[in-house]
RNA sequence: GCGCCUGUAGCUCAGGGGAUAGAGCAACGGACUUCUAAUCCGUGGGUCGUAGGUUCGAUUCCUACCAGGCGCGCCA
């Protein structure tokens, strides 16, 4: 029952038969002659509906083929029911309604199979193999190593990382990849800005120049090398004096934008170098590679990419006149790069001051001879920081935003990266720090954490009562109580099955969040269990004199437990056991 | 001017070609001798930005317009 594949559950079972019932109904009709022939054609959808009372399952197929059926809705849905043959099956009752609906209500007993899947597969409840073992790199965050890391990166960083831990769970290979841009003009100020911080810590007035860096943090840290190395630098050339100031400040700039990342739960399997690509000519190579495709042109004394060959909406400078490679060329071929190391998919996570950026790296992607297709892009629109609802602008003089770590520390880990997760990437954030930083009330995270405390203290309890034996830590009850032997069907109040569908729909959800990209919709599936569990919770006693029932509650506590750490470790916020 | 995102309850936002549009917060009224009241139950609250179009059916898709955000470099 369910079990045929490792990653088919109970849920896809039922999806299976009611298509399965459908399409031999309809094959059965027109096979008489009460349909026609091009029926046969038609698409079933299944959707759950809104309304309890309409049932648990409903399709649209009379309704949508009314046309190509040349008759009335209700009069196919009729015709339809009538060949339909639910014997062995999970399917209980159908009925037609409304303008044609055709409605299935299933069998009680389907949520208790639910249960024992739960029990039997672990946190592995809920994992696909819709990736198919496909590769697919996200490169996220992969901001500027010339300053800290602020809110605005935190977003692209908690959306890259839940959306990895995600794809994973749906049976991709993911590499989480972090790009450095450590080469070009911007390290060129860099350098310029670290020297001039560094006479001015040895009491020179040498201006920070203009196109600078002008934060506090270059500052700070030039102080500090000034203190370890007095004017060591001083004595050197100019050019060797900002080569080794900048890759000194590189060094540490990056060790503190992966301790940052690491607090925030965000890790990478590779870091990877622009610089490299400059060592080692692969810019170079792009280049002549696009050459000979015949996608490159000169003009103005420059190399042009004819990305308006591939949609793009002009064409765009690769080779500067004086013979620099623009951010582009490097961009071009990194990605070259990607998809050489064999990746089918690359997504990239930016935030929406990049969107325009888009249709050329796009058209780069398909001049150099890949499917454009394979370049995802996912848009992560800006976060508006608020204190008691009112805006957290610039906090001084020079535009310093506030950092990420400041973030961390104020509102602490788990909420910060629920908050930047719960809403879909393309709604503009609305970030409030004393709302995600209240442990009390109206917070959403302690409301799903309190959820897992919940179970746990119950679980406890039952223990410290005798009524389970000892369990390992968030092992399944089903390792130390026989589920055979169980009652479950005794879970049968509105609450207990509400909690049960719930439960039911999670690998349907961790599909449907993988194959759209959408990271947010585990946030809200963890919130709404959570809200099934506590409605439970204060509606049926758990542990009570009737050993039966206490033990089939356990179990469903159990259950809930489990998938709400799996949904919760792809947030990667905690599941603590008390509260 | 052009492009991308957004416009849904007082606020923040889900949802989505279907049957009576949802959640949290805020407001109001209830529930702790019982496994954690950081919880639950109930009430009120909506021309789904505006106008057209496609469709058996549109809040959802298309077009135009209005409003807000972001972007339009031989910057990254």
């Amino acid at each position: 029952m369910g079990k045929r594949s490792r990653f088919m559950y109970v849920i896809d079972h039922v999806k299976e038969e009611l298509t399965t019932a459908l399409a031999q109904a309809v094959a059965k009709a027109v096979q008489e002659g009460s349909l026609p022939e091009e029926m046969r054609e038609a698409q079933i959808q299944l959707e759950v509906p809104r309304e309890e009372a309409h049932g648990d399952w409903a399709t649209n197929l009379a309704m949508t083929s009314a046309r190509i059926a040349r008759c009335a809705p209700r009069k196919i849905a009729e015709t339809i029911v009538q060949n339909l043959d639910t014997e062995g099956t999970f399917i209980d009752q159908v009925e037609i309604a409304g303008p044609g609906f055709i409605n299935f209500r299933l069998r009680p007993d389907w949520l208790l199979e639910v249960v024992k899947e739960i029990e039997a597969k672990g946190e592995a409840y809920g994992r696909r193999d819709i990736g198919a073992g496909r590769k697919v790199q996200v490169e996220f965050v992969s901001a500027n190593p010339t300053g800290p890391l602020h809110v605005g990166h935190g977003r692209g960083a908690v959306v890259g990382s839940v959306l990895s831990n995600l794809l994973e769970a749906a049976g991709f290979l993911v590499t989480r990849e972090y790009y450095i841009n450590d080469a070009g003009n911007q390290i060129v100020n860099f350098g310029l800005s670290l020297e001039a911080r560094y006479f001015q810590a040895l009491g020179q007035d040498v201006p920070v120049p203009e196109q600078g860096y002008h934060g506090e943090d270059l500052k700070e840290l030039m102080a500090e090398v000034a203190a370890e190395k007095g004017d060591f630098y001083l004595k050197m050339d100019p050019e060797e004096r900002r080569k080794a100031l900048t890759e000194l400040a590189l060094e540490r700039k990056l060790a503190d934008i992966k301790r940052d990342l690491a607090d925030f739960g965000v890790t990478f399997d590779h870091w990877f170098s622009e610089s490299k690509l400059h060592a080692e000519g692969a810019i170079k190579a792009t280049v002549q590679k696009l050459k000979e495709e015949g996608s490159i042109y000169e003009s103005e004394g420059a190399l042009w990419l004819k990305s308006t060959d591939y949609g793009d909406d002009k064409d765009r400078v690769v080779i500067r006149e004086n013979g620099v490679p623009t951010y582009l060329a490097a961009d071009l071929a990194y990605h070259k790069n990607k998809f050489e190391r064999g990746f089918d998919t690359v997504i990239n996570v930016w935030g929406a001051d990049h969107h325009g950026y888009i249709p050329r790296m796009k058209a780069g992607v398909a001049a150099l001879g890949y499917d454009p297709d394979r370049l995802e892009i996912l848009i992560v629109q800006l976060v508006n920081l608020l204190r008691d609802g009112e805006p957290v602008v610039m906090s001084k003089r020079t535009g310093k935003l506030v950092t990420l770590a400041e973030v961390i520390e104020e509102v602490g880990k788990d909420a910060a990266r629920y908050f930047f997760i719960m809403r879909s990437a393309d709604s503009h954030l609305d970030f409030d720090l004393s709302l995600a930083a209240a442990h009390t009330e109206e917070n959403p995270v302690f409301y799903i954490q309190y959820a897992h405390a919940r179970i746990s203290s119950i679980l406890r309890q039952a223990q410290e009562l005798g009524q389970i034996p000892r369990l390992l830590e968030r092992k399944p009850l089903s390792d130390v109580v026989d589920l055979a032997q169980v009652n479950l069907s005794l879970l049968a109040s509105e609450v207990e099955r509400a909690l049960l569908k719930k439960l039911a729909f999670w690998p349907e959800e961790v599909a449907v969040a993988a194959l759209n990209r959408e990271p947010h919709r585990i946030a809200r599936y963890a919130h709404d269990l959570a809200g099934s569990f506590h409605s439970f919770y204060n509606a049926c006693r758990v542990i009570t004199d009737d050993p039966e029932l206490t033990l089939a509650r356990l179990f469903l506590v159990d259950a809930t437990g489990i998938v709400l750490r799996s949904a919760l470790g792809i947030l990667g916020v905690s599941a603590p056991d008390r509260m």
